[in-house]
DNA sequence: GTCTATACGATGATAGAC
DNA sequence: GTCTATCATCGTATAGAC
């Protein structure tokens, strides 16, 4: 019944995420899972490929997710909306993972750390991807598209930090609201407002 | 000429914002200043109140700063847009403190934590009130006041942590993408595009 | 697979000389 | 104010019994 590979990501993910990588020791690892500290090495090499496989897991279902989703939506706005939704959604039903794995890349060895930007980064391309076409169809003002896309995937993943599942707002609410405020930071019909400044593409 | 307090805190800065507070120790922070690690306790008592003073001291210039710019702006919409910027700048100029202050909150003693959250709040409160204003004059559509102050903040404070200063782009230039991005996303005109969701107050 | 026991370095912090 | 020397503790990780 007990996976004990699977029960030790788990208790780490837990540990990670409320005190942080570094703060976390195996001990108190091996504790959260009622067994020694020396067992957890059966199970994994050592600490760093315990965050490694915890950060590369969840970054590989993000992008299944996303690709998932997009799949299913046509015309860009739809595609850019549908895009925002599922990048909420999956940050704010796997909170922790995404909570990790967006904020302790320092953890990581050099080799693991490359691995994992890889992976950021396709996931950023597709989204910039994205904007670019809405850009270029005239849906949205143009604008820098890198940093739009940091501005939007930023916004999104800071919701899984203070969503709680017993607050006010359901994962809906929250996706709508930042679906709203994202679409309408990036429509063209306010841009022009400001002192004729356009970013550089 | 060499205030060796200063230079502690400067090192500590730097070595705090490029590896983290718990992966710094105070070997790192004696060998950058130049003398032993026990000559520290002379200056300060302890490794967590070196963090405290650089949270302190940057959320207290944070909340200076803010209030100086916003007794120049007259106006709703003036003055968000004058809150905005006066946030963006701040953390693209203080860019190590500013990143340590919003990501090593986990580093303080209860005590120290419970002071440096209360002076969070009270500058998040600045900006919910400048929403709510907005809002109840019908410049900003109605939307969850807490979470669009969070939105705002979060988005902006990211900024810093993808800005280079031998970049492509001047602290003016992501000022003013961030003031576009942040007041469009609050205007009210595109707001009923989404099957008539409206959020709870 | 999990245990006990332990190696071994690094850590934050202190004592006391200068 | 800064040094050298040292303490007690805890960290990751390993060896070998069961």
């Amino acid at each position: 019944m007990t996976d004990m590979k699977a029960t030790i990501t788990a208790v780490a993910v837990d540990l990670f995420f409320r005190k942080g990588y570094f703060a976390t020791s195996m001990s108190e690892i091996a504790l959260g899972c009622g067994i020694q500290k020396a067992s957890i090495y059966y199970h994994f090499p050592g600490k760093e490929e315990l965050l490694f496989g915890i950060m590369h897991a969840t970054m590989q279902d993000l992008l299944a997710h996303l690709e998932c989703n997009l799949d299913r939506a046509t015309g860009i706005e739809n595609r850019l909306r549908a895009a925002v939704r599922s990048h909420v959604r999956f940050h704010l039903e796997r909170q922790q993972e995404t909570f990790i794995a967006s904020s302790e890349l320092r953890g990581l060895s050099p080799e693991h750390g490359t691995i994992v930007v890889a992976q950021r980064d396709a996931y950023e391309r597709i989204f910039q991807g994205l904007i670019r076409q809405g850009i270029d169809q005239g849906v949205y003002s143009s604008g820098d598209v890198r940093i739009l896309s940091y501005a939007i995937l930023t916004l999104c993943t800071a919701g899984a930090s203070w969503f709680r599942s017993d607050g006010r707002l359901t994962m809906d609410d929250i996706a709508d609201i930042y679906e709203n405020f994202v679409l309408n930071g990036l429509k063209a019909e306010h841009q022009e407002l400001r002192n004729g400044y356009v970013a550089i593409q």
